[in-house]
DNA sequence: TACATTTGTGAGTAATTACTCACTTTTGTT
DNA sequence: AACAAAAGTGAGTAATTACTCACAAATGTA
């Protein structure tokens, strides 16, 4: 990967996550960039092809952080770990950030909104209230992950800044 | 209000909501509504112009909605009426959709994205969480408003359809 | 009817768009 | 050093963009 690349790719998550896809030009990107728009053409098929290579990356990060709840198996362990993902990701650097809240705009795209991709998650936060013997597990699990994907929404978008204290009352009100 | 200002308001308002303002050019909306491009110019100064008049638009539905919470003065009736909200949207036509869709969308564009809007609700119902004795009522209320509209953008943008079931859940929880 | 205002048209415009391509420069391999 | 492949450039292109404007049709008012 040569500098150039990398820096079309990080100047296109930029514009990408803070302006929007479709009002982000490839002249704008190659600008910003420092490099020819030409350059974009050849590291990347085409526009899309760009924010597809952003994706993928998104994708293996994303993984990285499941992995880190789908392998316990205390699920207590399981809500606390989810909970406290967002509060974990306010501490990261701006970049990172971007890379997230693209994730969160990519939702509203038709073809990038594979619902699906939280489906591992669900699952396992399903098994863990049943094992707490709540009563409607599946239920409860859907609620949770809305809370914990309306909570990034408000920090990432709406630059909103959650307290320990905030995340200690979503704790306290799972017991966990 | 003659039938052609109607029309592109109309066709606006759904390319906007299923495609996005940007993607949205106004040959296109121009054509759905079946009236020349001049015409869109002539009613409205610019393309934003349009966009602003819908968002007007919304801002009277939005105000009426919440009225009902606002006027209640049970504190269970506050939180029963604004967990019930989302649920209501669900059996509205698709026109209406759109409209409560093109809200959400919109707070991802820096400029749409006034959080005050629900100020007056947030206060309604911390007020009402406190009067039930809640330990913090302002956390409260912050959590149930992100609950509510989390449950929204699944209905209006991933089209999850909630069940009798899933609205006793919410209810039950609170015990309302 | 006469005339002014509003509503509507569609061809035209300058700017911007994503993308191409002939070309030069840099890098790697022998 | 010699050559090929990869990286990088920037002018050029067809299509699309938001928007204008001269004009025509419809509507209101006397």
């Amino acid at each position: 990967m040569t500098d150039k690349k990398e820096n079309i790719l990080r100047a296109a998550l930029v514009l990408f996550a803070n302006d929007g896809y479709n009002i982000t030009s490839t002249s704008k990107i190659a600008k910003k960039a420092g490099v020819s728009e030409g350059l974009i053409f050849r590291h990347f098929e085409n526009k899309k092809g760009l924010l597809d290579a952003i994706v993928a990356d998104a994708h293996r990060r994303l993984s990285k952080v499941f992995a880190h709840i789908l392998f316990e198996d205390d699920p207590k362990e399981v809500i606390r770990k989810t909970i406290v993902l967002p509060f974990e990701m306010s501490k990261v650097d701006r970049v990172e950030k971007d890379f997230w809240k693209l994730q969160f705009i990519l939702k509203w795209q038709r073809e990038y909104n594979n619902s699906n991709k939280m489906k591992p998650i669900i699952d396992k936060l399903t098994w863990a209230f049943e094992k707490l013997g709540f009563a409607t597990p599946e239920k409860e699990a859907a609620l949770l992950i809305q809370i914990i994907d309306s909570t990034s929404i408000s920090m990432l978008r709406d630059g909103i800044e959650y307290s320990e204290q905030d995340k200690l009352f979503l704790l306290a009100k799972y017991k966990v």
